[in-house]
DNA sequence: TAGTAGCT
DNA sequence: GAGC
């Protein structure tokens, strides 16, 4: 597993290998069943291309009356558990003192991507986020903690993990596209990623 | 003013 | 990738 830092995003190449990226994938059908992706829209009404459901006691939703974290899925369901696979990850890498209460799952089909954005609707910033990808490569872009000024960009691959903390946690950062059906992970192809938070 | 987790 |  190689470690990099790349503006102070703290980067896990290939931190699962390929039988714990499947383990996840198993257990992640279930949760997929029972709270199924929708597809959220901005406040101004437009549509993500992103599908997304959550696991854990909160899940992160957008619509018309903005970005929030709320305890039911749109359709009314509860949220699933978060499989404890997923939360070793975040005990290792994160933080041995809490569990985060939300994992957010976003699905990128082909033509899929997430434009520039910080993550700010937590409580409390101190807390890191942790993310894992799955699947297909995905375009990684890093900006700074206000808009504009020059971005980086880096490929993450399946298995890889990213923590945002510290310098890092109101970055600006999005994906600019994927490599659909670069991975054979996902029989349908596509891009899975995990996003571990503390939002209360 | 939000807008900007999208679109040009 | 910049700008709205």
């Amino acid at each position: 597993m190689a470690r990099l830092l790349l503006r102070d995003f703290d980067i896990r190449k290939a931190y699962l290998d390929g039988h714990a990226q499947a383990q996840l994938v198993d257990m992640l059908r279930p949760i997929l069943k029972s709270a199924p992706l929708f597809r959220p829209t901005t406040a101004s009404g437009k549509e993500m291309s992103v599908r997304m459901t959550s696991a854990g006691s909160l899940g992160w939703v957008s619509d018309k009356a903005g970005y929030r974290y709320q305890d039911l899925h749109p359709k009314g369901m509860s949220w699933p558990a978060i499989p404890d696979p997923i939360l070793d990850i975040w005990r290792d890498l994160a933080s041995s003192e809490r569990d985060p209460d939300c994992c957010l799952i976003n699905y990128y089909g082909e033509g899929t991507r997430m434009g520039l954005h910080q993550d700010k609707d937590e409580a409390d910033f101190s807390w890191p986020v942790l993310s894992v990808s799955l699947g297909d490569d995905a375009l990684f872009r890093i900006g700074n903690t206000t808009r504009g000024g020059k971005t980086e960009s880096i490929w993450l691959n399946s298995g890889d993990v990213v923590i945002m903390g510290g310098p890092a946690r109101l970055a600006y950062h999005g994906i600019d596209r994927i490599r659909f059906s670069s991975s054979r992970l996902l029989p349908k192809g596509g891009r899975i990623n995990l996003t571990l938070r503390v939002a209360r």
